[in-house]
Order: C-alpha cells, then sequence, then structure tokens
DNA sequence: AATAAAGTCTAGTAAATCTATATACTTTGT
DNA sequence: ACAAAGTATATAGATTTACTAGACTTTATT
C-alpha cells in the first residue's frame, strides 16, 4: 500500500496540474479541496519543493505551483520522492533495495523472480502515466459518469 | 511492500511443494533450512493450515505437508491469507476495500483509475504464478547461474 | 512602517502495526 | 512414561505512520 504521504503527494499535484499556468495556489486551499490535514501538507510540499517539482512564493498572494508541465512528471517518481515503494519486496527495489536477510541466494530465488516481475509491470505503468494523463483520465471519468 | 509474514509464508510453502508427497516437515527444519525465526514461522504455518492449505501432525515424526498440489497454489492466495495487500490503495482493492476518506468521488478519480491498472496487471501475475512455477523458475535459475 | 498573509523549519507525539518471543498446553510415537 | 512435535494465546519491543505544535521568515498591502 502507498503512504497516506504518497497518496496525498499525488493530489496535490493533480491540482496543482489544473492550476498549471495560472497564480500559485495557497497549501489552505489545496487542503480544503481534497481534504488533506493542512499541516501535513505543508511538509509533503516542501518535499516535492526541495525536489525541484514546484516553486513556492511567500507572502500575502503567495502559494505553490508546479515547476515542470504536468505531462512531464511521471507518477512513479512522486512514489520515490515520498518513499513509496514500487516493488514489493526490498530486493527487488531498484531505488531502495536491500538484501532480504533471510535469503540465502538471491541470484537463484524464485520469489525473487516472481516479484522482479510484478515490478515491471507496476514500472511500466507508472512510469508512462504523468499529471497531465491523470487529469485526463479525470475528464473522461467524468464524462462517462455523467452519461 | 509485502510483509515478513507474507514473504515468510510463500517461502514456507515452497520448502513444502518440494517435499510434497514425503513425509511432513517439521517447523523447525523449515526455519533452519528458510532462516526464519521459529516461533513466528509456527504462528504463520497455522494460519496456513487453518486456511486449508496445509495439514498437520503431532507428536514425534509429525511436521507439516501441502495438502494440495503445488500448481494449484497461487502466489495471490498467500498475500491475501497473510493480509498481504495487492492493490496499492485501499479503494482499489478487491479483498480488502476500503475507502479513501479525502476522496470525494470515487468513481471519477484519475488517481484510482491509474491504480486499478496496477492493481489488474499485479494481480495477473499473482493468480497466474502457482507454487510450482516459482519452483520451477528456482530450477530455471539455478541452471542458469551454474553456467 | 505596521500588519497580515502566506510559506519554512524543527521537533515531538499518539496510535498503529509489525516482528518476534514467552509460556503453557495437547497430541502422538516409541 | 517420556520425548517430540504441533496448538493457542498473550504480550513485549521496535518501527513507522500520520499528524500536530510552535516559533520563524518573507512579502504584499495599506
Amino acid at each position: 500500500m502507498l503512504s497516506k504521504k504518497t497518496r496525498y503527494a499525488i493530489k496535490a499535484l493533480v491540482i496543482l496540474g489544473k492550476n498549471f499556468g495560472e497564480a500559485p495556489m495557497q497549501i489552505q486551499k489545496i487542503a480544503s479541496e481534497e481534504h488533506i490535514p493542512k499541516k501535513f501538507l505543508e511538509q509533503i510540499l516542501l518535499d516535492l519543493r526541495n525536489a525541484g517539482l514546484l516553486y513556492s512564493k511567500k507572502g500575502a498572494g503567495g502559494g505553490y505551483g508546479l515547476i515542470k508541465d504536468p505531462a512531464e512528471i511521471f507518477v512513479v517518481q512522486i512514489l520515490r520522492l515520498t518513499g513509496g515503494p514500487v516493488a514489493l519486496l526490498p530486493c527487488v527495489s531498484l531505488n531502495f533495495y536491500q538484501r532480504c536477510e533471510e535469503c540465502s541466494n538471491e541470484s537463484t530465488c524464485g520469489v525473487r523472480d516472481v516479484f522482479v516481475e510484478v515490478r515491471d509491470a507496476t514500472l511500466k505503468i507508472l512510469s508512462e502515466t504523468s499529471i497531465a494523463d491523470v487529469i485526463v483520465r479525470e475528464g473522461r471519468l467524468i464524462a462517462n459518469f455523467k452519461v
């Protein structure tokens, strides 16, 4: 499961993606629109800013905005930034690799082999899906929902 | 990430799969072969037994064995039995569904839509891969490793 | 210059979950 | 009778998660 941190980060970026090109958006506004605890969101947005995804502006009329085009921010990046694991086993993770202590020979482990396959399938989707794509999907869903 | 419980359960079933048809195998032996804490493994095997995957035999010469053929036990079952989530979001889980509290309209959520796709890709692999397949994979890896 | 509206930064904490261990009990084979 | 094995329940310790608090800094407006 993704952590709430990761979930909130994705949702915040989607909101900011919709706002791309406009004036910066306040934490408070994002928090109340997406029902995210404000103080928690502050930390998350700060992380995303420090990672170079967002700019921020202090003072009255300030807020956050995307630096990059929403079409160039991929969901997998957000998982990684917020510590969310893509792989289901530590020994299979590309960015957060750790040995499975109990495993005697990683290179011949059949279990590992299965989860490499799972990781690749997941990775394919998450690294091809951008924030812009998420917004497009949402648009389609709303259209279908209304029908 | 899978919990250690799930990891240990899969590994134990693989060992028992290799032993299928033979005399039951003792917890102690599985624990030491796979480097799993014995007491922890006891609980796990008990769960798997209560779920109908294993039989057990008490007393001297006792131990655990598979009830079903290893070709009929699928990895996805083990995840579910041991509480391991397949889905990355609670709102997307087939067996452990929960609303995302912050979400105002699940049916038009673009994020959810992406993770439905991820879930299906993962599920496809894990529900097509049996314990027997894991053993076959291991055999192949060992063969390649030796070359 | 004063004030208020924003973001920044560090620390702390309550609750949950995970991992493991302890202990006492039951069954079975020799 | 005794030892080998599983059964069952409880609980402890560690870690992580999800927040919360509070003091600080920057900027726009008046």
